[in-house]
DNA sequence: CCTCGGATCAGCT
DNA sequence: GCTGATCCGAGGA
């Protein structure tokens, strides 16, 4: 189901609406690249520009939400827009609910403000950077609280795919997203962290589909499938 | 209960 | 490039 209407999706200060959730991860992920994330805080807000993003599934052996609903990952099955924040070794990452049961990845953001830009490099990093911790598990950013998204500008942008980082199941499926050409931004992995160090299969080329964003043809994807699966 | 390993990152070779 | 930190959730016994 694609966004029938992108007005109803925004408000008039460009503030995302839960209809903008509401759909499959994979294009909830490509349209969320250039948006901002605004977190409030004691000490102020900060904003950062997202710029790296992965897409998590239904039916998706990478996705936490894999094995149906528990504790820990139960913000994945609550409404469009809800964040799910989740702990790995001993940083948190914050992702964005899309439809029932699916999710975006926030991997990377350029800072705004004072600061370095590049704080948010790496989705440990990205959450740090912005104050985000566990106790934001499930709070929302189409409501009212300390969080709020605007959608990326309508300017050009260059948006390229490729496999997700740091997984090894399904990890060959290219649902990560970024923009070309932003610092923060994690570079490209040639081997997956596995125990077999000569067994690199399609030689680290992944067919990179480029789409082009333009300010005023929300819909005209194009081309680009790429050997997905 | 116990074991396993991870949607990471910093630091080292 | 590779390793260890560090700890909790998930899953099996």
């Amino acid at each position: 189901m694609g966004i029938r209407s992108w007005t109803a999706a925004r408000s008039s200060e460009g503030r995302l609406r839960r209809a903008f959730f509401d759909r499959p991860a994979t294009g909830l992920a490509r349209a969320l690249l250039g948006a901002r994330l605004r977190v409030a805080g004691p000490n102020g807000a900060r904003t950062a520009r997202l710029v790296e993003v992965e897409a998590y599934l239904r039916g998706d052996p990478a996705s936490h939400a894999y094995r149906g609903r528990t504790r820990r990952n139960r913000s994945m099955f609550r409404s469009p827009g809800t964040l799910y924040v989740y702990r790995i070794h001993q940083v948190v990452c914050a992702n964005l609910v899309a439809r029932r049961g699916e999710a975006v990845l926030l991997r990377a953001a350029a800072i705004e403000g004072d600061g370095d830009p590049r704080e948010g490099r790496g989705p440990g990093r990205l959450c740090r950077a912005l104050g985000i911790t566990i106790a934001d598990d499930g709070a929302t950013v189409v409501g009212p609280g300390r969080f709020v998204v605007y959608g990326p500008a309508r300017s050009p942008r260059v948006v390229r795919r490729g496999p997700r980082i740091g997984i090894r199941r399904a990890a060959e499926r290219p649902l990560r997203f970024w923009l070309e050409g932003e610092p923060s931004v994690s570079r490209p992995r040639r081997t997956t962290a596995s125990a077999s160090p000569t067994r690199s299969r399609d030689g680290g080329r992944y067919p990179r589909s480029r789409t082009r964003s333009r300010p005023s043809s929300g819909g005209g994807r194009r081309g680009g499938r790429t050997a997905g699966r």
